[in-house]
DNA sequence: TTGTACGCGTTATCAT
DNA sequence: ATGATAACGCGTACAA
């Protein structure tokens, strides 16, 4: 890249005076703040460090920046923060994990031309392109794994915002090609780090049907060993135990749990500014699902023979307390 | 508060014409950019996010926004981040677990008049304000109860970033005070779920002292379990563990790992925005130091009595291979 | 009290 | 190719 004469002159000038370009006024002249809002319901723990990851290197690569919110696990407080950024003249936003609440501010936006981009899980009830990794041949190996080991009952466990959406979908078609059954069970939002909401839900295996193979999302897997451990449980020998999302936790733990890789977050985070940005603009048109990348099911110790009776003992205990 | 008539009919008009103030004019115009950059050097799980979540609702609060910036773990990036931070005008910034190399850069920002802010740590060339929490107590607790379990020896393991605070300096006092030994141990920064790091760094115990009680920051915790898990050692039977930050997942081991409180984190949040916007708009002389809250020292099973040996056996085996 | 005009720094357009 | 000028929308200062 030859540069002119002239440019070199200006060059030189410009470092002479250390001549700082002024945003906020290239902002007002071009009428795009090269800023990307990205919203969470909640900031939980590693998925949301990975996510990031991505999302950060990827939008800085293309000349954009994040500007966080948080809306600490209150869907009310999420669809403030979503006026709050459309103040602030982000260009795109994107959602993790949105509530299904947020339906008008969405609209909303997309009257006034703001895309918005869901990450990983997408209300059914949200008409937005949605940016997730594509687990269908790792959660066709790990429900293959799962019946080879005599499993014949295996559950999902989530929060609104996780049911419903492919997850399910293909859990549900892979155990119906084995002849198994599937469950889903339904967790009320949470404290972190409390476990009882956990223990309730797992109890109400026993009154459906007695799952011996448990699979739910990252953040979920601690209170999930603290709810199997609590009533004197064991994984793998009681429970088979996979997590959405891996981390080092997960290895750190005796046994190691078994997990769809997330590396596939940084992948979606990159993807995720990838088709944003290209939507903003509008070198693309606008799909309704892109698939970043396909997962990798790692099977480790937490993944055994199924026991001879389901998850039953114990729970009953947490209830009645 | 009541409003003037006119002041009613102008606000009529806005939301009849649903006047949009433009946020970039008036950046322009009044020459700040209301936003606060957040510059992790790698953004690591839990402790990420229950700072993040603090420090994006008191900004919030306060009328500013947090731009985020990841450094994934490279000193020389976070330098460069820094710098495209300030291009971005940004008020203020709060840097995470900054390293030492990026001196330079912060005496830039000084010059240029922007607000630096650490958070937990400061390595010690950075003559920057750092808000964090005053552990004096707790330190004091642990090292008490550590002692009264009749361990001798103990042990800090940190990276670069972590050592030479103030933890290693309250921990050399208290350890002092009962006639133990301390030692700090450095590990290179290494890639989040390898173990052979941690391993090595332990291993070099051998050579030194017989450490029967470890002390290290949340993120460290899963590597020093693997690390331990590996060569066949138990936890508190062969060491003692603790961990700077709290966190789900060590409720959900087995033991339940002990901890200082980092429900901080939050805390820390808030009072670094605080701090930082109190600088900004001059209402404030800059402190060297601010002490945000007190930590809590909570005993869980992952500390006990010393073993008679130290941490000996087995870590050789990994550093020959 | 109400109105008017200017300048912030950049980019785009128009005339040279 | 180069130089001059208008306009983006807001806050503010000054005039009426």
């Amino acid at each position: 890249m030859g540069r002119s004469r002239l440019a070199e002159k200006v060059l030189a000038a410009a470092s002479e005076l250390d001549y700082r370009p002024n945003l906020a006024a290239r902002h007002l002249r071009v009428a795009r703040s090269s800023t990307l809002g990205v919203v969470f319901s909640r900031l939980d723990g590693q998925s949301v460090s990975d996510l990031l990851h991505g999302l950060d290197s990827e939008a800085r690569n293309r000349g954009y920046s994040l500007i966080l919110a948080d809306a600490g696990g209150d869907p009310a407080r999420f669809a403030v923060l979503l006026g709050q950024l459309e103040k602030q003249q982000v260009d795109g936003l994107i959602l993790y994990r949105p509530p299904a609440s947020i339906e008008a501010e969405v609209n909303h936006l997309r009257v006034v031309g703001i895309p918005v981009f869901a990450v990983y899980q997408r209300p059914p009830n949200l008409d937005i392109p949605l940016v997730t990794y594509r687990p269908t041949r790792s959660i066709g190996a790990a429900v293959d794994r799962l019946a080879e080991l005599g499993h014949r009952s295996i559950g999902y466990l989530g929060s609104d915002s996780d049911i419903g959406d492919f997850r399910t979908r293909l859990l549900t078609e892979a155990t119906a090609e084995h002849g198994m059954t599937f469950s889903v069970l339904r967790v009320e939002e949470y404290e972190v780090g409390d476990f009882t909401a956990v223990s309730t839900a797992l109890s109400r295996f026993r009154d459906e049907t007695a799952v011996t193979a448990l699979l739910t999302q990252h953040h979920n897997i601690p209170s999930v060993l603290g709810a199997v451990h609590e009533v004197g449980q064991r994984i793998p020998e009681d429970l088979s135990l996979i997590s959405f999302g891996d981390g080092p936790w997960l290895l750190a733990n005796r046994p190691q749990i078994s997990a769809f890789s997330s590396r596939a977050a940084i992948n979606i985070g990159l993807a995720t500014v990838q088709r944003l940005v290209e939507v903003i603009d509008g070198t693309t048109p606008v799909d309704h699902t892109y698939e970043a990348t396909e997962a990798i099911w790692i099977e480790r110790d937490s993944v055994g023979p199924a026991p001879a009776r389901g998850l039953l003992r114990g729970f009953g205990r947490i209830l009645n307390r």
